[in-house]
DNA sequence: AAAGCGCACAACCGCGATTTC
DNA sequence: TGAAATCGCGGTTGTGCGCTT
């Protein structure tokens, strides 16, 4: 089968150094079954690392970088699979925001998740709006409105989805933010997470420096230690992202017709970990919208 | 019904860093 | 101590699948 040659290479080493003691035929693509089940076994019986090495005992036709990517972002047990939670979502932006691509570090941060996971959402779900708002991903504008809306309002559903786990099914749930929120609701919402993200007690918080450079426990110490900006050394409440806007939604409208907005999917993968569909985008977009017809005028 | 298209994600590649011999 | 081997990261590509036309 032509599929099946195409998969063949000539073996070389990730030096890319043609194989000197035989000529190996390495396969490429994706992996079979059987291929999974001999890796698996093979390090379950003698362990990870020396990926070459562990290729050739385990009788795998594989580079020993090719097992390694395998083993790290599909076979491990500890790899999480399924939907990105909005938790995680915030963090992503967060940390991206910090960091910027250094997903392995972000990675560090979301157990269970790869850097390649984080990379291939950041890529397709992230990238994708800027794109669709032609906004550079990288401008001021395009971090301006993660920051300031699309981060608040995550973690506006993620404290709604809180408080809907935990009410009484028929009791109205009041405290639903909308984009009408003040201030007021802003600084309830601030204290609510700041009770959610509290894990421990402040004594194992660490200085606001040593999200970074101490190399702080990504995980357990994850909620104490999100909120510290190592940049600016500043206490990142959560309220910091929320800037109360003054925007009349009713008033805009795109006579410019830059933006079609109501052609955007309106089931953004953002929003699923079912979670119910409503305007977010729609909302952030018009948002967005303003602020560049603002910066047009 | 089928061709075209876009999305999501697995896998590959190049290269610098680190480890081993 | 230097060369070779290995590791790990970030960028890119390939492909299957579902949706749209």
């Amino acid at each position: 089968m032509a599929i099946e040659e195409s998969m063949v290479v000539k073996g070389r080493d990730n030096n890319n150094n043609i194989g000197s003691e035989e000529e190996m035929d390495f396969r490429r693509g994706p992996w079979t079954v059987d291929e999974d089940l001999s890796l698996i076994n093979f390090i379950a019986n003698h362990g990870e690392g020396r990926w070459n090495t562990l290729a050739r005992s385990a009788g795998l036709k594989r580079t020993g970088k090719s097992c390694r990517l395998r083993w790290l972002n599909y076979l491990h047990p500890d790899v999480r699979r399924g939907h990105i939670t909005l938790e995680e979502q915030l963090l992503i932006l967060e940390l991206h925001n910090q960091w910027g691509n250094r997903w392995s570090k972000i990675a560090q941060y979301l157990p269970g998740r790869t850097d390649n996971e984080i990379k291939n959402y950041w890529r397709t779900r992230v990238q994708k709006h800027a794109k669709h708002l032609k906004c550079d991903i990288n401008s001021k504008q395009f971090k301006d409105t993660m920051r300031y809306l699309w981060m608040p309002r995550l973690v506006e559903r993620i404290e709604s989805a809180a408080v809907t786990a935990t009410t009484v099914p028929t009791t109205v749930n009041k405290s639903s933010p909308t984009l009408s929120t003040t201030t007021n609701n802003a600084y309830t919402y601030s204290n609510n997470l700041s009770k959610k993200f509290e894990v421990g007690n402040s004594s194992t918080a660490a200085s606001s420096n040593t999200f970074e450079t101490n190399e702080v426990s990504p995980i357990s110490d994850l909620s104490t230690d999100y909120y510290n900006d190592p940049i600016s050394g500043n206490n990142h409440n959560p309220q910091d992202y929320y800037q109360p806007s003054e925007v009349n939604y009713d008033y805009i409208t795109s006579p410019y017709g830059l933006f079609d907005f109501q052609a955007m999917e309106p089931n953004t993968p953002w929003i699923q970990s079912g979670d119910t569909p409503d305007n977010f985008w729609n909302v952030d977009h018009q948002f967005l919208q303003q602020q560049l017809m603002n910066d047009i005028m």
